[in-house]
DNA sequence: CCAGTTGTTCTCGTATAGAGAACAGTGTTC
DNA sequence: GAACACTGTTCTCTATACGAGAACAACTGG
């Protein structure tokens, strides 16, 4: 782990996710570092055009580089312009939370939402990321994805609710149910009174690419998920998968 | 500057605009520090979830965190998909070289280009930096830009080709006609045998958000435009600048 | 006009980044 | 099938450069 680098990313994530552009008095106390050195990684991260500052204000925002690096990443661009129509229509039929996300070693990382219509509506913020046991989508990816997933488990399961699943063999007897079912649920594992269901979005060849999260309460998402909710589910991630 | 966060910062870019996924000794080699070194860096990316690893080429590639980071930069979103329609029509059109950039502190930055269609074609590679005294989009954003940008003009100006204008008095000049005329032209000036006009692109407020330029041989675009080009050109900054 | 903010520039001691070498895999070649 | 030539990864050690802290400058508002 290179020390310098860590902070200068963390700054860097720190503009870009936060609501307003940031001084350097902000960032220095977000990362923990004193005002004089946060100066100089901010100059550094603006000798490379990743952010800039407002020359009125003197605060520092994302700068355009980033959004060009961005359309470099294979999964952002086609998936989320595929599936985000197709997303918008299963939220407004079923009113449920819809979360796309995408596996990374770790975790199942959230690329894109669209919370509940609900009044009290339940949404997840894209950039989090889901531990890969406790939630639908990971338990998706440990199911479907490749070994190298699976090498998260050799280390102690922490436990998110007291329904978390923690004890490694049911887990793996309940992934191999996840592989022939085809879907995930975790009620309440993640959060209690919070429910999810997901499947795996796959590619022609049968590689995993990502998977559709649908999330609510566990009054409107019940553990165990009405097959008319499954075949809207495997119709929306088959047609995302087709599209590719 | 912040050596360690800067290498990093390079790495990242290295891996974002390369053509394939790139291994540890190239990425060493590409920023010229020690192998281990480079790990080490890599390793610090991946935490962050900016690059990760192909599990079976052990290759290293662009994250998703990237793409999220990108969604979050104003001017790309918002700029290329109003602006991307408009710019194919208009190369189909003329059959030139079109480019869309946003000023930074010392450079015009390119966001997006379409190529010109002819035979023999002229393109811009996005992420490349025209300086601001040298090519026509700089010229339009010392022209329409802040104070701040004309700072840039205290250093002595290199000189790209021959035709570059390298006397301030006389690049003063020049900048007050383009804001007049409303378009910058800068026939051979950042190389030899093109010419480039530019157009600012300005919000409903008259702030400078960007430029369009159009990039030909000295052949299709003369030194002097005619005023149907330029009207084809001040009709679509506009109808960029109203969509906004 | 002064107190309390900003962002920026210093200096200096210490943590750390990077060179280099050794290690551990993988595939190629003879 | 064994030696080879590559990969990526881990290790140790020292010169270096990072970060704490303080001082400075430039605004803002009472």
């Amino acid at each position: 782990m290179v020390r310098a680098a860590d902070v200068s990313l963390r700054i860097l994530q720190m503009i870009a996710f936060a609501e307003t552009p940031l001084g350097v008095t902000q960032v220095a106390q977000g990362v923990g570092i004193a005002k004089g050195a946060a100066h100089k990684h901010l100059r550094t991260l603006m000798d490379h055009g990743m952010v800039l500052q407002d020359p009125l204000t003197s605060l520092y925002l994302l700068g355009p580089k980033i959004w060009l690096m961005g359309q470099k990443a294979p999964e952002g661009q086609v998936l989320s312009e595929i599936a985000a129509p197709l997303m918008r229509s299963i939220r407004d039929e079923l009113g449920l939370a819809v979360v796309l996300s995408v596996p990374t070693p770790k975790s199942a990382f959230v690329l894109a939402t669209l919370p509940s219509n609900q009044p009290i509506n339940i949404g997840v913020r894209p950039g989090s990321e889901l531990l890969l046991h406790s939630s639908a989508q990971g338990k998706i990816f440990l199911a479907f994805g490749g070994r190298e997933l699976r090498e998260a488990l050799r280390e102690p399961l922490p436990r998110a609710t007291p329904k978390t699943q923690t004890q490694l063999p049911n887990l793996l007897a309940e992934l191999e149910d996840i592989r022939r079912l085809g879907y995930a649920t975790a009620p309440e594992e993640a959060m209690l009174g919070i429910n999810a269901l997901a499947a795996p979005i796959l590619d022609r060849s049968g590689k995993l690419i990502g998977s559709i999260g649908l999330i609510g309460s566990i009054q409107h998402l019940a553990a165990e998920p009405p097959p008319a909710l499954l075949d809207r589910l495997f119709t929306l991630t088959a047609t995302i998968g087709k599209r590719l």
